[in-house]
DNA sequence: AAAAAAG
C-alpha cells in the first residue's frame, strides 16, 4: 500500500474499484435490474458512495448533452468514398432507424437532435455495407456519443462474443468512453462490456463473452494475442479514438498497427483524429481503405471563451511561489495543473500540500487502482486541484474546471513547441461558451520562445499576468 | 517526455 500523503483510504479504493468493475467478466453477481441498469445486486439502498457516482455520471452526460446541443461548429467537410453517391444528413435521431432500445438510450441521456459532425458521420457509419470513416474532430463535438452508437447499433446482443472494439490512448479516458457506452445501452440487458484495461486481469484460457470491448492499447494487444481472451477475426466494428496519440511514431503505434492487422478485412474502421498532420495520414491511408472523410472546421471561439495568460518567472521555485499566489484563485472552481514529466508533478503535489494546500496527484506512475480513485474523487469534486502530466491532457471532461494551468509548457521530444497539446490542454476548461482561464508558467528565455510559438501558431496574444496583483488575480478569476 | 505493458 502506498504511504503518500495524497494517498487514498482503502475503502474509496475499493469503491472505485467497484463501481469500474461493475460490468467485468469477473464479476459474478452482476444482473440487470428492473430499467435494464446493469449493476450489482449487494444492497437495495443507495449507498453515499453510490450516490457520488451517481452526481459524477451526471455531470459526465451533462457535459456530453451539451455538446449535442450546442453547435460550435461552423462547417463541417465530407468527402465521401464514392462521390457520385448522394449525401446523407439527419436532422433527428428516427432517421436513423435505429433499434428501439438504442434509441430509447439515446434520448434518455437527453440527446434530442444530431449534434453538427453526427448529421453526417451517422448516416455513413450505419451504411449497409459498412464503410469506413476517417474524422477529423475534438472532443466537444459529440464524437463519443457518435462512435458509441456506431458500435452499439452494429453489436449483435444474443452473440457472446466481443464484436466491437474500442482503443483509448489513456487508462481513464477508457474509462470515460466506458461509461458513456453503458449510458447507452443500457437498455440492452443482454449487452455487456469489457475493460481491456491494466489492472483487469482475467483467468487464463477464457474466452470472453461481452459483446463490445474498449482498453488501451497494450492490454487489448494481449487479450488479442497472447492471451487469446478476444478473437479478433470476429470484430466488427474497430474504433480508434485519439488516433494521432495512437498513431505517433514514438507513442502506441506498433500496438495499434498490430492490433489493427489482426482485425478481418471486412472490419469496418472509425478513426478520429484531432488533426491530419503527415503521420496519421500516412497510417489511415495504409490501413483504412476506401474510407469516407470528415473535416470538421472549429470556430475560434474555443480559444475566445478561454482567457489566456502567462506568469514570468526565473526559475522553478519561483514558479511554485507564483502559483501558490494564485492558490486562492484557482480554488473557485476546480483546477488543472499540468506537467511535463511524473517527476514535477509529484514533486509539485508534495510541495503543494506540504504548503497545507489540498491537491490530488494523477499520472502513469501511480498504481490503476489509485488512478481510477483519484480520477473519480475529482468528478465528484472532492478534490479541487489536480496535478497532473499529460496522461489528462486529452479527453478527460470534468465539468467544473474553470482553470488550466500550464507548469510547464507542452513540448515535443525535440522541445518544440505542442501546440496540439497545448489546445487539448487548455481545452479542459472553457468549453460551450463557459468562461475559462489558462495560465502558463514561463522561467527562462527559452520556453518564453516557446509560449511566442505559441501565440503565433493560434494567432492569439496571451497577456502577461503579475501574481503579486492579487487585484488583478481577482478580476481574472470572476 | 508521457503513455502503454500479463512485458
Amino acid at each position: 500500500m502506498a504511504t503518500d500523503s495524497w494517498a487514498l483510504a482503502v475503502d474509496e479504493q475499493e469503491a472505485a474499484v467497484k463501481s469500474m468493475s461493475s460490468l467485468q467478466i469477473k464479476e459474478e453477481k452482476v444482473k440487470p435490474d428492473t430499467n435494464g441498469v446493469i449493476k450489482t445486486s449487494t444492497t437495495a439502498e443507495k449507498t453515499d458512495e453510490e450516490e457520488k457516482e451517481d452526481r459524477a455520471a451526471q455531470s459526465l452526460l451533462n457535459k456530453l448533452i451539451r455538446s449535442n446541443l450546442v453547435d460550435n461548429t461552423n462547417q463541417v467537410e465530407v468527402l465521401q468514398r464514392d462521390p457520385n453517391s448522394p449525401l446523407y444528413s439527419v436532422k433527428s435521431f428516427e432517421e436513423l432507424r435505429l433499434k428501439p432500445q438504442l434509441l430509447q438510450g439515446v434520448y434518455a441521456m437527453g440527446f434530442n437532435r444530431p449534434s453538427k459532425i453526427q448529421e453526417n458521420a451517422l448516416p455513413m457509419m450505419l451504411a449497409e455495407p459498412p464503410q469506413n470513416l476517417i474524422a477529423q474532430s475534438q472532443s466537444g463535438t459529440g464524437k463519443t456519443a457518435a462512435f458509441v452508437l456506431a458500435m452499439l447499433s452494429r453489436v449483435e446482443p444474443a452473440d457472446r462474443y466481443p464484436q466491437c472494439l474500442c482503443l483509448s490512448p489513456t487508462y481513464e479516458l477508457a474509462l470515460q468512453t466506458g461509461k458513456v457506452i453503458e449510458q447507452m445501452g443500457k437498455f440492452h440487458p443482454e449487452l455487456k462490456l469489457a475493460y481491456a484495461v491494466r489492472g483487469n486481469k482475467l483467468e487464463r484460457g477464457q474466452k470472453i463473452s461481452e459483446q463490445i470491448v474498449i482498453g488501451t492499447p497494450g492490454t487489448v494487444l494481449d487479450w488479442c494475442s497472447k492471451l487469446r481472451f478476444i478473437d479478433p477475426k470476429r470484430i466488427k466494428v474497430f474504433v480508434l479514438d485519439e488516433a494521432d496519440v495512437m498513431i505517433a511514431t514514438q507513442g502506441h503505434q506498433d500496438q495499434s498497427i498490430r492490433i489493427q492487422r489482426m482485425l478481418p478485412r471486412n472490419c469496418q474502421m472509425l478513426l478520429f483524429s484531432a488533426t491530419f498532420e503527415d503521420s496519421v495520414w500516412k497510417f489511415a491511408q495504409k490501413v483504412v481503405p476506401d474510407p469516407n472523410i470528415i473535416k470538421l472546421k472549429r470556430e475560434e471561439e474555443t480559444l475566445d471563451t478561454i482567457k489566456q495568460y502567462y506568469v514570468l518567472c526565473n526559475n522553478r521555485d519561483e514558479k511554485f511561489q507564483a502559483l501558490c499566489n494564485l492558490y486562492g484563485a484557482i480554488t473557485i472552481a476546480q483546477a488543472m495543473i499540468f506537467c511535463h514529466t511524473r517527476k514535477t508533478a509529484s514533486w509539485l503535489a508534495a510541495e503543494l500540500s506540504k504548503e497545507g494546500h489540498q491537491v490530488a496527484l494523477l499520472s502513469g506512475e501511480m498504481m490503476v487502482e489509485q488512478r481510477a480513485a483519484v480520477i473519480e474523487r475529482f468528478r465528484e469534486g472532492k478534490e479541487k486541484v489536480l496535478v497532473t502530466t499529460n496522461v489528462c491532457a486529452r479527453g478527460i471532461d470534468v465539468e467544473q474546471v474553470s482553470v488550466v494551468i500550464n507548469f510547464d509548457l507542452p513540448v515535443d521530444k525535440d522541445g518544440n513547441p505542442d501546440n496540439e497539446t497545448y489546445l487539448h490542454r487548455i481545452g479542459r476548461t472553457g468549453r460551450f461558451g463557459k468562461r475559462g482561464l489558462a495560465v502558463n508558467m514561463v522561467d527562462s528565455k527559452h520556453s518564453m520562445n516557446i509560449l511566442n510559438r505559441i501565440q503565433e501558431h493560434f494567432n492569439k496574444k496571451i497577456e502577461r499576468l503579475d501574481t503579486d496583483d492579487l487585484d488583478e488575480i481577482e478580476k481574472i478569476a470572476n
